[in-house]
DNA sequence: ACCAATTATTGCAGACCATGCAAACTTTCT
DNA sequence: AGAAAGTTTGCATGGTCTGCAATAATTGGT
């Protein structure tokens, strides 16, 4: 990776880091676009050259596509050939990025901070998982090899998302937190909701 | 209703009006508040009297909580006993406004026309459907005594709202569709996810 | 090491959104 | 009619975000 590529990894990282420092620090509208830059060492002007918005700039970079190569898998049948735990493994690409582990927890503990601290963040944020959902539908669709006017594979979608939402508030990001336990905590919500609305529907 | 009163409702109806046909003419960014304003006869500042946001004049008035009666009797363990159905019966009372229910169709055929049109105001009807996410999490968790620490009332909530935003997206908001069908739609929303997630766990 | 092409940064001007405040106006109540 | 209460309006202000053109930095070839 070259001099300039580099440079802008590092410009916006500061932006970033510099956005969440601030916000933390006084409150999102306590804090403008100007101090930001500032605090990162560049024209306001530059900011947005970066970001769209300010909230772009705290929400971060979460992917709104699964890993491609996961997303090929599922769509084949595979990789286990049962529906939801399938399921699960595409949702869980989306939780883990290409960064290394550490500094992926750290940014899941800072995001969370942030949304206790502004909820306004929340619907930006579900915008994004809205378009994930987007996606997610298409995949299931292909997989099931459902029709074009069938709608069941958004619902699908939906419900799923709305399982690794709350699977994302539930967890710690912490030390000893595995991928199992993840997948684990997942795949408990799922049969929750299973019994929940199931065939033998019991409360609750 | 006096005088006063009835002006104001005149004023915010002549606001969201004007927004929403300047909306479908133009798009949203070749429209501004001082257009809406004008096209209302009141000045720009008074929109903001009425209206926190452009958004928020073009999204109208969607309850955000649940028919307060309607509420006690689900907390209570009503109507019919089955969680479900009780359910169901809760989420349409969203649907379903205390205006006559020609306007209230016309006005969700805009709201998709809008929604289609502007996909930006998406982000905004999410966030307000979040708003009554938790509504209805806690009237679950009040329903079926679960305790502070238990989430899982956010997880069927949010599931649940998955699949009223699903059906809305699905209805037709047509002369000829009765409640019921809208009941039975979203029964068979529910049931496809148990079928989904369910014991016996199938495909799709 | 230099030059030319490409790409990034910056300042500036401008449109628009949104809020606070105080003056002018309208409705309501006695 | 007149005081009280509530609504509308204009004005000033601060903040977000965009387009444009000038400047500066990186890159790749010679």
């Amino acid at each position: 990776m070259g001099l300039r590529e580099r440079k802008k990894q590092a410009t916006r990282r500061a932006l970033q880091d510099a956005a969440v420092s601030l916000t933390l620090e006084r409150g999102l509208e306590n804090v403008t676009v100007e101090e930001i830059a500032a605090e990162a060492d560049v024209s306001t002007r530059t900011f947005f050259n970066y970001f769209a918005t300010k909230e772009d700039a705290l929400l971060g970079d979460v992917p709104e596509t699964p890993d491609e190569e996961a997303r090929r898998e599922f769509v084949g049948g595979g990789p286990t050939g049962d529906f939801v735990e399938d399921l699960i493994t595409v949702l869980i690409t989306f939780l883990v990025s290409t960064d290394d582990l550490a500094t992926q927890r750290a940014d899941m503990r800072l995001r969370r901070e942030l949304m206790e601290r502004e909820p306004q963040l929340v619907r930006g944020m579900l915008a994004r998982f809205h378009n994930v959902e987007m996606e997610l539908a298409a995949a299931i669709a292909e997989r099931t090899g459902a029709s074009a006017g069938d709608d069941r594979p958004l619902l699908v979608a939906a419900s799923a998302m709305s399982v690794m939402r709350h699977t994302m508030k539930s967890l710690h990001f912490s030390e000893s937190e595995e991928t199992a336990d993840v997948r684990a905590k997942i795949r408990a919500a799922f049969r929750h909701l299973g019994e929940a609305y199931g065939p033998s529907a019991p409360n609750g």
